[in-house]
DNA sequence: AATGATTCTGGAATCGTATCCATCTTACGA
DNA sequence: TCGTAAGATGGATACGATTCCAGAATCATT
């Protein structure tokens, strides 16, 4: 009896599997003189199985290098283990921080994840969800684009399996979410804004149509409130996410006069944007104006001048995101999950008076 | 005869279709009144359908709401469309970019990415591959931690599917791959420097055992010789991409006596590393110190001081990847194609003399 | 020793779809 | 009008696994 687990190419094709053919369980058990069902029952650790049957098994699964195919048994048990994971762009650097948190989560526990960018369209997010239900996944974590599509919310409702909602909030889907307390730390990098002396504090972000964006804009005018100075409203410009809306937006502001004297934008590509903007118009950060981001890139420590930002821990977010779809997985009740943000002052909001 | 395309949930249940349950193919048959393979062949387009069938089939069909289960399709088929993405890292921005564009350019064509980051662990990457053989990807892009180890290289063979290799040279495995062209970059940026007067020149980067490391090596040692100057060997930290790594080395070299008066750093992560050590040590890039990064971070272009560096089409890789893919699958060849490095000199490599 | 309970095993059905094969109808040309 | 081919359809089988069910073998009990 040799004690060798893998066998040589010739004695596998002596065992009756034909060259390159899968090895299938119908194999093991014409190997091992047993019936399919046996065979089926000593890999899956059903209780009735003799140690003797038990042997014979794991010797030919050993022998022919058996490896039970995971198609075969999604189809069977009705569950894949894939999870769908969808967002608007993976090269986002926060997202692609969750998204790694969140497979390597998901992996531990046995599932894989199936990523779709939806590249910030709706019809585009709408096509993946549909796919993912054909794909039979056991469940879907997204950060969606919009939350006021109804046919988005058709397509979710349809879904009929657990779902995680990054940094958004929906009424009635039944879902779990990973929701941001960005309403703290704008509040307190407003509010630091606005001790300095700030008055023309701009704010440059996505869509009100995200929660993401309806809780910003809440600390933002809720600092300006509680100061009793008046919001100014001309000075908000919500219209996307994009580096290019947030470019576009940041040069005009600092074309008019008077301008703005802080800037806060929201979201990395605004970030990216705003950025790019005062670079090409020589405006000095820190010093020409006063700048704030939320959420941080990641080489943000080292960025001359060093800039003040809301932070976020990314990488709980995808953990908690896994946590969650887990945790519905195994039938629980959708709950919810806050992320805390934190402001943090540094050079950059020097100066700008 | 109604002309909606979408009908009420009781209309459905009363269709023979209980809650719930998932509507097959039978069902479409019992309700159009053929047989299976006829809804079969109606819907996978056989030329054997009479207009009649045709008509019934697809009145069936939207009546139901019927959706193929893309689940047994793959057991029936034997292929199911989804492709197996293994990085080292999808926090990586460079390869966060390669990712979104190849899935981009998958998902056109009816492919669907499960991603798997191997966190720079062989045995993470071995197990990831062979799970992706258990789910029965129809192919498999990856960029290797490493190319020497024998274990990957017969999982590799063992997966008998379509490969494609990022940025990695392994001979016998019948892949294909997408490469970069380092050797030119790092040719020229190694001269920008030689040029400029510096003689110790730093390089910190990854390990050997991988083409890419290779490939830049071979351009920095290049330029010395061309310019008949010895190269500097023990400037030389080739020990891992981690930021980590890159932190400890570049910290080491500048605490000696003399020092290197130039740096170059290979890859994202060396990059990130390196700036933290200047910037904690207080050395001023451009004036202190010459530095060139390979590879671009995304907010390279708003740096202070600008940042010389080596620049690859990150999502041109990543579409070339899926597009080597898809050919394959469509039974040509394996082949390699190559992705262009360019140096642009910026104001960092002004100074360090 | 007969009975019932328990343990173990093999055969068959099933998951949802695609395709082979056989049958039946229709059409066409000689 | 008949023979043959082509067109159209239904039934059965297969993809690879799990699980129900029934029967065989073993064991304990009176």
């Amino acid at each position: 009896m040799s004690a060798s687990t893998v066998e040589s190419a010739e004695e596998v094709v002596s065992s009756g599997v034909s060259e390159g053919e899968q090895v299938t369980i119908r194999h093991v058990a014409a190997r091992a003189g047993v019936a399919l069902s046996s065979v089926s029952r000593t890999l899956t650790g059903h209780p009735d199985v003799s140690p003797a049957m038990r042997q014979k098994v794991e010797e030919a699964v050993a022998a022919l290098g058996y490896e039970p195919d995971l198609l075969a048994q999604s189809l069977r048990s009705g569950t894949t283990r894939n999870i769908g994971f969808i967002i608007r762009d993976i090269a986002n650097p926060l997202f692609a921080l969750v998204a790694r948190a969140c497979e390597q989560e998901l992996r531990r526990n046995g599932y894989s994840m199936i990523l779709m960018n939806s590249d910030g369209s709706v019809e585009t997010e709408s096509k993946n969800l549909l796919l993912l239900r054909r794909r039979r996944v056991d469940g879907v974590i997204a950060s969606l684009v919009a939350e006021d599509s109804p046919y988005i919310k058709k397509t979710i409702l349809s879904l009929r399996r657990p779902l995680v909602l990054l940094d958004r909030e929906m009424k009635d889907l039944n879902a779990s979410a990973v929701i941001t307390d960005h309403y703290t730390g704008v509040y307190e990098a407003t509010q630091h804004l606005i001790e300095k002396g700030h008055k023309e504090i701009a704010f440059v972000t996505g869509a009100e149509n995200v929660y993401t964006t309806r809780d910003r804009l809440r600390g933002y005018r809720a600092a300006f409130n509680d100061a009793g100075r008046a919001v100014p409203e001309k000075w908000l410009a919500l219209g996307g996410f994009d580096a290019e809306y947030a470019l576009i937006h940041t040069r005009n502001f600092l074309s008019k006069n008077p301008h703005p004297t802080a800037l806060i934008t929201g979201g990395i590509g605004s970030t990216a944007g705003a950025l790019r903007a005062l670079n090409e118009l020589g405006v000095q950060i820190g010093k020409d104006i006063a700048f704030i981001a939320i959420d941080e890139w990641p080489l943000f420590d080292v960025f001359t001048p060093p800039i003040s930002s809301v932070y976020r821990d990314a990488k709980a977010m995808g953990g908690e995101a896994a946590h969650l779809m887990l945790e519905m997985l195994n039938g629980k009740e959708p709950s919810e999950s806050v992320i805390e943000t934190k402001f943090t002052a540094r050079t950059s909001t020097d100066g700008g008076l």
